[in-house]
RNA sequence: GCCGCUAUCGUCUAGGGGACUAGGACGCCGGAUUCUCAGUCCGGAAACCGGGGUUCGAAUCCCCGUAGCGGUACCA
């Protein structure tokens, strides 16, 4: 029997989860909970000038939105400090590391002048020198990629790398290594952007006589222009895309289907099914274009299907982050009222955010839309309304059929289309001209408010008809 | 420059030598439904980067080219 799956999950605290960690998260995620293996999340923090707690926070946050739970951690690879000078010994001791004073510019210089190999330093016992991993002249190194097959880089290429500064602080890939190989990661799922630095992490391993894992390096994704997703095209932190109306569910399978195929016809795939499906041999090659549309129309779906109370949990959710007022109007309602408002709504939205303009007419008293009222509350439209006002001031039952039935008969009678006739309806009860079902609305507003906002309307269409008084003259 | 990766409709993808007149989804266009918007339903346009091979046969395999991307830090 092989030994347990362990995979990682390890960003570094340097801005916000983007779109892109978060589909390595979900990677990572998808392959511990399809094969009982661990998910370990490990923040690396090694640089000091970039990392905040802040920013670690809003990685957790945004994992925990996004119902991505690990089994280990978080832990610091800061706070590792003192295991990684223990097996930096090691490798200086052994002479897989050295000192050696070369900067940067003194590489390059070399590399200019020496194109066909890697820089190779000297031994130097001189303090301020910092510490390079010695890379073979021989061979090459192979990294096992699931993805990819076998990609072989050659040895006398490497420049030897830094792995540690003067002081003793481990850079990256030595960390990494060290990590992975303590930790006993067996699976490295990354992006492709660590692709070369994979070589240099399997030489620290192997000079520290440590096995080495796995590795599927995944595809980066690009923003809607094609090139690497970052703050400036398109590369949404997942916080964002929860404020715009996003629900975690939706988008992890957006997520696994981005660089990724079932291999059927299949796009609508919970997360069960994800679990259960999901491999990491079957992810794509190529970079994919992250395509907010999509997105959008996939969320519709899982908000259409979303059981009413949860519905009404993410919007409140929503409200309470975003519109304090809102989210106080909503909340003094009934759960009757609340309900219902959500009922009516549901099959229009295809974002939380979406939700609330076009019910909060129900909540608070509207707030007249100039435009749609220019363009349906024409002088004609006062003798429909006031008969529709008769019509919904006696109708009994007070449901939505009834009413239906009953309005279109006083429209037919007055020999209106239907457009003609209900919009004036809509306009008065919600201030706009979009809103759900005019019938189901009005019902859900309740006979007297409806009475009393289509009252407010009838006598705003008198003054306008009749000429002002005053300043005419 | 060097190292590496990649290349099917606008986008995400299916395809792993004959089943391909290349399938699905988003988007787009047209139509239907409807009280607005949205949704839903039906229909349509839309792709194998180029060139060489290998083979009876190539979207599928190989090579070259081109393009894009990643890396090239005492960042991660």
């Amino acid at each position: 029997m092989s030994s347990p799956v362990r995979v990682r999950f390890a960003p570094s605290p340097t801005g916000a989860l983007h779109i892109g960690g978060a589909r390595t998260a979900l990677y990572n995620w998808l392959v511990a909970r399809g094969t009982g293996g661990a998910l370990v999340l490990r923040i690396e923090d090694t640089d000091r000038e970039r990392s905040t707690d802040a920013n670690v926070a809003q990685i957790l946050d945004a994992l925990e939105w996004l119902e991505l739970d690990w089994d280990e951690g978080p832990i610091s690879q800061y706070e590792r400090a003192d295991r990684h000078r223990e097996r930096l010994e090691e490798l200086l001791a052994s002479g897989a590391a050295y000192r050696d004073t070369a900067t940067g510019a003194d590489v390059q210089a070399f590399r200019k002048e020496n194109p066909d190999r890697g820089y190779r330093g000297e031994p130097t016992d001189e303090a301020g020198a910092a510490i390079r991993l010695r890379v073979p002249d021989e061979g090459e190194t192979v990294v096992p990629d699931a993805i990819r097959g076998e990609i072989r880089f050659q040895n006398r290429l490497q420049d030897d790398p830094v792995i540690a500064r003067a002081d003793g602080s481990v850079l990256y890939n030595f960390a990494v290594a060290v990590d992975d190989s303590d930790m006993g990661i067996t699976d490295v799922i990354r992006g492709d952007d660590h692709l070369s630095n994979t070589p240099k992490q399997l030489i620290v391993l192997q000079a520290l006589g440590e096995p080495a894992p796995r590795y599927a390096h995944l595809p980066l994704l690009h923003g809607p222009d094609g090139k690497k997703l970052s703050k400036r095209h398109g590369a949404a932190s997942v916080q964002e895309l929860r404020e715009e109306g996003f629900l975690p569910e939706a988008l992890r399978n957006y997520l696994a289907l981005l660089g990724w195929g079932s291999g059927d016809d299949e796009t609508i795939m919970s997360t069960p099914e994800l679990v259960e499906r999901f491999s990491i041999e079957r992810v794509g090659r190529a970079a994919a274009i992250f395509d907010p549309q999509k997105l959008r129309w996939l969320n519709g779906r899982y908000m259409r299907e979303l059981p009413l109370d949860r519905y009404e949990e993410q919007l409140a959710a929503h409200l309470a982050r975003n519109d304090p007022e809102a989210a106080e109007a909503f909340a003094a309602a009934t759960p009757e009222a609340r309900a219902e408002a959500c009922g009516i709504v549901q099959e229009k939205a295809q974002t939380v955010v979406e939700i609330w303009p076009l019910i909060a007419f129900l909540f608070t008293d509207p707030v007249d839309d100039d435009k749609a009222w220019r363009k349906v509350m024409k002088p004609e439209a006062a003798g429909v309304l006031a008969r529709e006002r008769e019509t919904i001031a006696s109708v009994e039952p007070f449901d939505a059929e009834t009413l239906e039935a009953e309005l279109r008969a006083v429209i037919e009678s007055e020999g209106l289309g239907a457009g003609k006739g209900l919009q004036p309806i809509r306009v008065a009860i919600t201030g706009t001209s979009v809103s759900p079902g005019i019938f189901e609305s009005l019902v859900a507003l309740g006979r007297e408010r409806s009475l009393q906002r289509i009252d407010r309307a009838l006598s705003r269409l008198a003054d306008a008809a009749s000429p002002v008084s005053g300043d005419q003259g």
